[in-house]
DNA sequence: TGGCACCCTTAACCTAGCGTAAGAAATACC
DNA sequence: GGTATTTCTTACGCTAGGTTAAGGGTGCCA
């Protein structure tokens, strides 16, 4: 009973410990909307030209989000475990199909809210549109400083970026996702890791 | 009368088009909270450092948004012309050290509300945390966009899409800060340039 | 206990885009 | 209206990172 909170508990809890918390009722507004869902590994929340329906909150498990190019290769974008969201904002909102796909990269359980759910409890609770205000310009920081990386940053700064922001990814996830994510291939971030273990704090 | 609307009047004006239009109050409210600045071309909104006070909204003129990096080197993030936000949010939420540069790319004028009123403005009308919800939530559309761009699209590529996706910016910026905001130099920009003209439609 | 799928690494060769330099054209400002 | 500062262009050598190919490791399920 520790470790595993009810779905809906720990989404309460995550509103709790880092946006403004939720009141008894507002808890329930939130049970009667959102729905559990499990998946298995390689399985798909969403694929390219479907609409994103759902807004998912990960309850278990791990994601990847991530967008194929015209030559079928694939980048990733974000990754997702226990406590994050993810959600195709641009098909969400606009109701527009997709141009990203998100899969699942370990068996996971995630809490999902249908669109005009959403904007049903942004409209009765003021709460809500707070809380997902706050929530979208996190998300909007960290894709900026993202973003500066990629324009400036040399890949080596961009991995050793990577390990610092965000330890409990680097830990979780293959290397072949990393580069993905990083935007390099696979054998070149072995080079890096290779370089960083010969000469260690750079003179 | 017709081009030059007050100030005022022209955020009214472009919340009334583009989300859920102010009623009078709101629209007192606002009155009473923003602030008008006109600044010089070469001006600063923020730099590196300041702690960035004041949303703003632009009401004539044009700024971009730059880093520095370690070699000196700048790169743009962000223009805004009549009718956009520029503001740096990690620093104006957080109220941390800015690590981005604001500057006025032609005599400007803007309106600009302080962190607190502008939470102010939020706790007390509903409307306000919505709207700026959505506009945040644009805006991290347009920046994952270009993130994937940057990540998976050539230097070309990325040029072109500028163009059509951005042609009110391609019009009115010098071609160096247009090469800095797709994060290549202006010498490769003017390569990218005449090879367009010479093999036009790409057989 | 073996096979399959996935992941990581190494190495040799290749290319997109950078750095530098320097002249020509355009624009700002007094 | 004229000078000074930006801006744009061209050219050439150079480097970060990509591509291809191949070998070895590891866990999973039958």
């Amino acid at each position: 009973m520790e470790k595993n909170l009810a779905p809906l508990e720990a989404l309460s809890q995550y509103f709790r410990s880092d946006y403004f918390p939720l009141t008894k009722q507002e808890e329930e507004e939130l049970a009667r909307r959102f729905m559990e869902r499990t998946v298995k590994r390689r399985a798909f929340l969403l694929q390219e030209g479907e609409v994103c329906r759902y807004a998912s909150f990960v309850v278990a498990g791990c994601f990847k989000m991530y967008a194929v190019d015209k030559s079928g290769k694939e980048h990733n974008l974000l990754f997702a475990v226990e406590n994050e969201w993810i959600t195709d904002l641009a098909s969400f909102y606009a109701e527009q199909p997709a141009r990203v796909y998100v899969e699942a990269l370990e068996p996971a359980t995630v809490l999902q809210i249908k669109h005009d759910d959403l904007l049903d409890l942004f409209t009765h609770y003021h709460k809500f549109d707070r809380n997902f205000r706050i929530l979208v310009e996190r998300g909007y920081i960290a894709l900026q400083d993202r973003l500066l990386q990629s324009i400036s940053a040399t890949a080596e700064e961009r991995y050793q970026n990577f390990l610092t922001q965000y330890p409990h990814w680097a830990r979780r996830l293959p290397n072949t996702q990393i580069a993905s994510y990083l935007g390099i291939t696979p054998e070149f971030l072995s080079k890096i890791r290779k370089d960083r273990v010969t000469k260690p704090g750079k003179a």
